[in-house]
DNA sequence: CGACTTTGACCCGCGC
DNA sequence: GCGCGGGTCAAAGTCG
C-alpha cells in the first residue's frame, strides 16, 4: 500500500512451465571427435574467434528430470559478444566474486527456443572469454541480420565455427574423462591447465 | 516503430 | 536463522 514496492512477481507462473525441452538431449552428435585435432592450426585462421577449449557437463545438469546439456566454450577474443550465428537477447549482468569482470546473461530470441548462455571473462586473462551454453537450439541458425546478401556464407561460417567448437568439446570431454575428474572446480582447473599446455 | 541493451531489485539456494 | 552470492525479471532507455 504505502510502500511503492509492488514487487509481486508472479514467478510461479514462470516456473511451473516445465517446458518440453527436446527429449533427445544429445541426439545430434554428428561431429567426429577425431576431427578436433586441428586446434593450433586452424585457430590461426581466425584470430578473433579462437576456441581454446570446451567441455560438456551433463551429469551436473540433471537436477529434476530434464538433462540440460551444458557446454562451456572458452575462446580468446577482445569482444564479449561472439557471433555464433544465433540471435541472443541480453537479460542480465552480474559481477561475480573472484572476478572483476561482470558476467552477462543471454537468451536465444527464437520463439520456443529456451537456450541460455552466460558470457564472462577470465579474471586472469582479459582476452579469455568463457561462454557457457545451456540447452539446445530446436531451430536452425537464423540468417544474419546485417548482411542479407551473404546469408548463405554466413550460415556456413556459423556452422563451421559451431562444428569446430563441437569437435573441441568432444575432444575435451574425452580428456576430462581420462583425468577422472568429477568435481566442477577440479574440472575448471583442469581446463585451465589444458589451456596452458596447449599454448 | 521494433528490437535490443541497461540497470536495479527480487528470489532462491547454500554455507556458516 | 542469517547473510552472501548467483541468477532472473522487468521497466526504462537507446539505437537503427
Amino acid at each position: 500500500m504505502s510502500a511503492p514496492s509492488t514487487y509481486k512477481r508472479d514467478r510461479e507462473s514462470g516456473q511451473v512451465t516445465s517446458e518440453q525441452l527436446s527429449g533427445s538431449s544429445d541426439g545430434e552428435e554428428v561431429g567426429d571427435a577425431e576431427l578436433g585435432t586441428d586446434e593450433g592450426v586452424d585457430s590461426e585462421h581466425d584470430p578473433k574467434r579462437r576456441i581454446v577449449e570446451a567441455r560438456a557437463t551433463t551429469e551436473s545438469a540433471v537436477h529434476r528430470n530434464v538433462t540440460e546439456p551444458r557446454i562451456i566454450v572458452q575462446t580468446t577474443s577482445e569482444v564479449d559478444l561472439l557471433d555464433d550465428g544465433y540471435r541472443w537477447r541480453k537479460y542480465g549482468q552480474k559481477v561475480v566474486k573472484g572476478n572483476p569482470h561482470p558476467r552477462s546473461y543471454y537468451k536465444c530470441t527464437f520463439a520456443g527456443c529456451n537456450v541460455r548462455k552466460h558470457v564472462e571473462r577470465a579474471s586472469t586473462d582479459i582476452k579469455a572469454v568463457i561462454t557457457t551454453y545451456e540447452g539446445k537450439h530446436n531451430h536452425d541458425v537464423p540468417a544474419a541480420r546485417n548482411s542479407s546478401h551473404n546469408t548463405a556464407s554466413a550460415n556456413v561460417a556459423a556452422n563451421n565455427s559451431q562444428l569446430k567448437a563441437h569437435n573441441t568439446i568432444l575432444n575435451n570431454q574425452q580428456f576430462l574423462k581420462g583425468t577422472g575428474l568429477r568435481n566442477n572446480v577440479q574440472r575448471q582447473v583442469a581446463v585451465l591447465q589444458l589451456k596452458k599446455s596447449m599454448r
